[in-house]
DNA sequence: AAGATGTAAGTAAGTACTTACTTTTGTCGC
DNA sequence: GCGACAAAAGTAAGTACTTACTTACATCTT
């Protein structure tokens, strides 16, 4: 139980020996990162032990201060990793990446300047949804990190959520201009996609963990699309048009994301009723 | 710095002598408790040691374990008292009054049975906030446990959260059933609705603490207005009627909420803004 | 042999919780 | 009223254990 090499689902870990084999100091230095990261979005900062975490990587905790001065210096470098990288290039092993925003930028652009509001709105959440199931660390880290005021938590924030807030703000304002969208706050509006987006992560991951007795049992497709649908109805200027809209638009959208499997699109797949 | 007592704004505490005084055995442990719930919603369980919540109390750590045999059961005293309480009656000290959903219920009763959508929704929306914004401890405790996996978790969600969304659900069934709502699922549209309230509060809370450089920068009555039109408009049947709704309806809701002295008139409290 | 990678066994300062003891307070026979 | 007295409210100084971090030394690779 003390010694194992972590290995994560899709991260390709350095891989070394199985068998607490010597390490190359980057690689060691990467492992007790991941190792630690998993614990402190698991148990917090002041709640996780250098102890735990020296078992958890299979080394003696001298390793661990060998790598990073502090303890503090090993969670503000995890912070920092997982604050500038882009969720699959973290996954990937490749520091320094494009972080999340780019990301979604890539995602939505073409929707954007087609002006397909509900595939721009829909994309958006199914992104952050997928991001938050697939790398729940993500979601706990933020919040542990806001909760326990780290000093790191504003950098966090302005990286990963602040950015958001003003992409989608601007299209919003722009689709505002063009007479598409009534007279609300942008930001706003970008607070009632967000927010249900984290909000529905961070139920699902923290209260209704099991999800066979959720209370909004939906996939992610599924809540994506209802979040953005009520929000593009909710700031329409002519919500009758939505429908219209969607159905024009839906050929452009969907053959942009994810070829092979196609997109289930069945159109109202309606639950308990 | 050591030996004061604490003086919350608005709850009249037991009000001992003022100096580091003797108490009785209930007011005594009523303090300790407040003091450590402070506390713990600002570092959680683990960050908070007994030595602080005694140095805060104005007493010796030895005390802390007269009134409770654990920091455990100190904790699990103050999840009980937060979470079966309505924050009306935990301010003013008494406990065992019904919890925050009845204040909810009895606040939108009249706009139910009015099918005042918007009212429903807005009041709802606003009542949150408001609270959140008075008792900030709430929010963050909320988080601290369910981060923590504290076994009280649940029953803190299931009394606060999860009884909400029930209530809303069913409303929102029932104006479905009536034609007034399109087919969504009732629980996505409380979701959104939720959704956007809490992650606004905790965005104030966390992350945008500075209220003059927010990203979003309205009063709790606006954004409370603002996420309820939102919600009415993404859902409503004929989104075009909901401006006449309102102005129909306003008179029976805004009756009911500024001038009335005689209706029980949520609590507007003291508050800056 | 040099230098990086590793460890066992510390250390001082916490940590939750206890023990042995003192001070205050209500009350009851007188 | 008053002193004896018991129960309650308080404390100082522990205990046994954990914490972040160090030191002195061993082992591997080149």
């Amino acid at each position: 139980m003390t010694r194992h090499v972590e290995q994560d689902t899709h991260a390709p870990t350095p891989q070394p020996a199985p068998h607490g084999a010597r390490m190359c100091a980057g690689d060691r230095r990467q492992q007790i990162a991941e190792v630690a990261m998993r614990l402190f979005s698991e148990r917090g900062f002041r709640g996780t032990t250098t102890k735990e975490i020296a078992q958890a990587a299979g080394v003696s905790e001298a390793i661990i201060f060998r790598h990073f001065a502090t303890k503090e210096e090993l969670y503000t470098a995890i912070i920092d990793y997982k604050g500038c990288v882009g969720a699959a290039a973290a996954a990937a092993g490749r520091p320094g990446q494009p972080p999340v925003i780019d990301e979604i930028r890539g995602l939505v652009s073409d929707a954007m300047e087609a002006s397909d509001d509900l595939a721009v709105f829909q994309r958006v959440a199914q992104h952050m949804l997928d991001h938050h199931e697939e790398d729940p660390e993500f979601l706990r880290l933020l919040m542990y990190i806001a909760l326990e005021n780290h000093s790191l938590g504003s950098v966090f924030w302005d990286k990963n959520v602040r950015v958001l807030y003003e992409f989608l703000g601007g299209y919003i304002r722009r689709r505002q201009r063009e007479g598409a969208f009534r007279d609300v706050d942008p930001y706003a509006a970008v607070r009632v996609l967000v927010g249900s987006v984290i909000h529905h992560s961070l139920v699902n991951l923290l209260w209704d963990k099991d999800p066979a007795r959720r209370i909004l049992r939906v996939s992610n497709e599924e809540a994506a699309r209802q979040f953005a649908e009520v929000l593009l109805r909710g700031i329409a200027a002519d919500p009758g048009a939505v429908g219209q809209k969607r159905a024009e638009a839906s050929k452009r959208s969907n053959r942009n994301r994810e070829g092979g499997a196609d997109v289930k699109n069945h159109r109202d797949k309606n639950k308990k009723r």
